[in-house]
DNA sequence: AAAATATACTACCAAGTGGTTGAGCATTGG
DNA sequence: CCAATGCTCAACCACTTGGTAGTATATTTT
């Protein structure tokens, strides 16, 4: 269950024009109409970017008359900050008790790695 | 350059496969062999996400022998993370002013937050 | 009521992805 | 030398993705 959330936020992420979009979108909420302005490709790309946003819980979209309000929601973001800071910080050790092993332990070939 | 860097990072990280690739990669180096028994996938397949971890920076294949050695660079995550830890505390703060700005608006001005 | 606007929805297409299988290339071992 | 091993590469398949264009629908404006 987390795991697939993951896969959806950092899948939403791996993309330059819906980072610009979250970006945007962190300054003040949008219409998709004036969301689709700086960007060169059309409407309806921008309207499926946000539907990726959207199943990645990264954005709300909310009807208002006939516009569409977008908002950012960065607790989605919550699970995949965590999750690269946790392996990052285990992997750094990991490396660096290696490394140490490695170092210290040159005539004690007991090491079974 | 940095921004095509985090396309293929968050890329990387989007699969479960090759999620529990890094983690298993964390705790030891391992054989493209080695690593790909854990997996109901074939061998090629595990080779073919290596080499995405590989192009994201992720992940070394070291040739020893026959066999390659794959190790994990935890340096490459750097980006991704600090991307997130930024714009996470970014959004955060943006929307708790438009928050604030909602509540000394309409509410009564008590500082209850 | 009619026209214009903002958006979604439905094909459709080219390119990419994750998967398979089989061939091929080094390296190791008999 | 020959055979097995470890791995990559290329071709192929089904599915997804990012893009387009056209149509439909709900809302606002005239």
């Amino acid at each position: 269950m987390v795991e697939q959330n993951l896969d959806l936020v950092f899948h939403a992420l791996a993309d330059p024009t819906r980072r610009a979009i979250l970006d945007r979108l962190a300054v003040e909420e949008a219409t998709v109409g004036s969301l689709s302005e700086p960007f060169s490709i059309s409407f309806a790309a921008v309207s499926k970017h946000l539907g990726v946003l959207e199943r990645a819980g990264l954005v709300t979209r909310e009807a208002r008359g006939r516009e569409r309000v977008c908002r950012i929601k960065p607790a989605a973001l919550e699970d995949a900050r965590a999750w690269l800071e946790f392996h990052e910080r285990f992997w750094t050790e990991r490396l660096d008790a290696l490394d140490d092993m490695i170092n210290t332990t040159f005539g004690q070939s007991d090491a079974s790695r």
